[in-house]
DNA sequence: CCAGTTTTAGAGAAGCCTCTCCAATTAATT
DNA sequence: AATTAATTGGAGAGGCTTCTCTAAAACTGG
């Protein structure tokens, strides 16, 4: 019985991706989402109550549809260490095949406003974070070792080297190398020992 | 004979430090630098001609800072991994010494507004970032290795590993573990083999 | 004490952004 | 055909920011 959307939640969101990755989060404006979709600013603010809302939206999405692929592939061996080798490449490679989402998680969520986030959007950030961080603890526990600078030496190796690699060559405005995945993959086995 | 300055451009710098730390690069406005000085918005404009300037000043202070300290440290040993391994530990030293100047780093100078600076700005830039490069070349050189992967390698252990876990840390809101040094430098070590 | 120079001091224009509000539109249901 | 509900479309208030401009202040060398 109601009128037919013309500008759902999903093109305004990826709207908003294309602006981050291009502006960064400051870029991404409630007028300048109604710009880039050719909505009035009354249909964005008939979808996100406010710009707050907007960016955890934006960057929770992004995150989730990272993390998804990134926890499957972790957990898709049975051997640790290929595990640990998988999820490098997966870094990498989801990167690469998401450029624009890519540019948008290289900035961190404090860029797009979690001070101001309502709970709700806290929850689902920390719960997100939450579970890569176990599967990267259970996997430094079948490692063997079990201390806490052990995890960190294990998050730095398959989640933030791998990101680095990625933000270096964003940053001087290349596209990923060829062998990038596979650097990627080097440098976490040389840290996994 | 001129009327004796209240608001250097040293003072005015270091109040764009804070609020980069403390609020992001969008947080440094020309109004926001004036109120926490006490300064008239007048004597701001007065040193700098405008908010692009003031951005490209406090990020090129805080990385030549930076870089004046990690040089040292890659150039004060002989052997090429003792050498290295030093340089990983110097990053996160440095972020301990100085936190705020740190956390403004961890953002890129893009978000500085690179893309709007004048040609001088973008040569002192370039110029720091070239002098690092080609030291850390050199290393690289001298372990035996000289492809351009090689080099990259090389850059993701003694500088982007450590600014990533100084990085991981600082949005996790937590001060920086004493161990940190530690898990820089035998990730380092790990990573030149 | 005067002349000269730098700096302070702050008012105000112009622009962009967020957000509110309400009338008009559109399609399914009755 | 009338009703109903979601959505569009856009005007406009209010706030913050950049930047300009002018006048006054403060100090020093002559």
């Amino acid at each position: 019985m109601p009128r037919p959307p013309r500008f759902e939640t999903p093109l305004l969101l990826d709207a908003a991706v294309r602006l981050a990755a291009t502006a960064g989060p400051s870029g991404v404006t409630m007028s300048a989402v109604a710009k880039r979709t050719g909505a009035p600013s009354g249909s964005v603010y008939h979808r996100f109550p406010n710009r707050t809302a907007l960016l955890a939206e934006v960057w929770l999405r992004t995150t989730e549809r990272f993390q998804e692929r990134y926890h499957a592939a972790l957990t898709g061996e049975d051997d640790p260490r290929r595990a640990g080798r998988a999820a490098a490449r997966q870094v990498v490679a989801w990167c690469r095949a998401h450029p624009d989402e890519a540019a948008l998680l290289l900035h961190g969520a404090e860029e797009f406003g979690r001070a101001d986030w309502p709970d709700e959007y806290v929850r689902r950030a920390d719960e997100g974070n939450r579970r890569v961080l176990g599967t990267l603890t259970a996997l430094a526990k079948s490692l063997g070792e079990d201390t806490p600078q052990a995890v960190e030496r294990v998050t730095l190796a398959l989640v933030d080297l791998p990101v680095s690699l990625v933000r270096r060559h964003y940053r001087a405005g290349e596209v990923l190398p060829p062998h990038a995945e596979d650097l990627a993959e080097e440098c976490a086995a040389a840290l996994l020992g």
